[in-house]
DNA sequence: CGGAGGGTTGAGATTCATCAACGCGTGTGG
DNA sequence: CCACACGCGTTGATGAATCTCAACCCTCCG
């Protein structure tokens, strides 16, 4: 059965949700799971609609991202493969204040609402598992609303690339996965602006061609690297595969 | 013993994060803490400092917020007395990305963070209430990243207001208990614009003068009650104790 | 070949920050 | 008791950053 090969994959398995969990553990959790496929542009769920399952994303793209009635929205989180959603409206189990969407074909393991959070009060690990990725969540909200608020447009963009290379590892040249339509209004900002930021980051070193993306050195240690990314430069081996 | 006293005391028990703790549990919890005066402005956590301990306010008020090399700043959380904070930096203990400054002479019960990851692991209700805590801090961050980049100043203020009177259970006058330079920072914007903001909002029903406020009827049921609010305003009484 | 979607570029409009001046209440020291 | 300074908030004038709108380009795909 699919979950069974699910049960030793390394999506699974590396994941921050299953982490540390036995396969007992991991299994029962599976028994209280199904698998659900999503078109693209498909919603998930909508602004005030009480989550009946948490998502576990398999593959495809989910955003996360909130609307005003005007039909405006801004993304909040963007989900790859591996990657956990709703988790925080479950504590306690309230009217969304987000909605979820997948901006590709997608298929998610849903996983009981009512299940999850029982469990959660029996199994420690699960709970500590749960209070890590919230808290990374909240912690990345911060940084959000820091960078809009005191930040500039280009200030923020070049922040972003430089985020993407240490999380892929410290490299120096990569792709952007997302659209740059999606990853302007995610950074708070409009595709014009984006566009115009990239231009003017290339003064500084950023080689920007059809979404593929390369650092220079300078760029890499330049103004853009502030005090806490700098300790992070440091101990970068540690921090490579956080977030 | 003082801390005797605390046990026992409605800032304790009404708390989320003593929330259902038996005598035994909090008495316990206690054990692990010792009560510190701040002065008005000290720095209780600077950026980038590991945290020893988690903060339960007994009095006074703390800002726990995010400044830029420059110096300037943004306000992530206003707390009052029997909030808590840096709980989101123990799991795992990471230098910290914000800073918690008093703002006013205050008194805080400091929690040791070991003891308390330790402890969360061990019982069920402190890791719940952790998580509805972290997770409340989340959702309220959304909002502040929604509001901030979709909606202008005046709308954001109007929000603001109006989420004082729903926390204090929906009553039509209240007073500001923060200073207004510091609510503008915290709503992402000068003194100024706040200035100008309430004005603009007098032509909507809301009269502000010195520090005191009064919402009319028409302003409460007005264009700021979009379809979130108003699923909080019907259900109130539910509601009126959250956030 | 033609159309659609995504990205870029340019020009004008708008919102908000900045800067400077002023008013007001409070506390302090002569 | 008055003079003064200081913190805080307001008001007005100016300027900068960014959004909006429009045109255009490129690539992909039927």
């Amino acid at each position: 059965m699919i979950k069974e090969e699910l049960l030793h994959s390394r999506l699974l398995r590396e994941s921050l949700f299953f982490n540390q969990l036995s396969d007992a553990e991991a299994r029962e959790i599976l028994a209280h799971t199904h698998i659900s496929d999503y078109q693209r542009g498909e919603y998930v769920l909508t602004q005030g609609q009480i989550p009946e399952f948490m998502m576990f994303l398999l593959s495809g793209e989910l955003f996360t991202l909130r609307s005003t009635p005007e039909g405006s929205e801004i993304i909040i989180r963007m989900l790859s493969a591996g990657e956990t959603c709703m988790e925080a409206i479950l504590f306690p189990p309230d009217p969304s204040p987000i909605m979820v969407r997948a901006t590709k074909a997608s298929k998610a393991l849903c996983i009981e609402a009512d299940f999850i959070t029982q469990y959660a009060k029996t199994n420690h690990k699960v709970s500590h598992n749960l209070l890590i990725i919230i808290a990374k969540y909240y912690r990345a909200a911060i940084l959000q609303i820091d960078s809009i608020t005191l930040r500039d447009a280009t200030y923020r963009v070049g922040r972003y690339l430089l985020s993407l290379s240490l999380n892929r590892g410290q490299v120096n040249q990569f792709d952007l996965i997302y659209k740059k339509s999606d990853i302007a209004n995610y950074l708070g900002m409009t595709p014009e602006t984006l566009s115009r930021s990239l231009k003017e980051l290339q003064k500084l070193g950023v080689k920007v061609e059809s979404g593929h993306v390369h650092l220079s050195e300078t760029f890499l240690l330049g103004e853009f690297c502030d005090a806490v990314d700098k300790k992070r430069c440091i101990c970068t081996t540690s921090l490579s595969s956080e977030r």
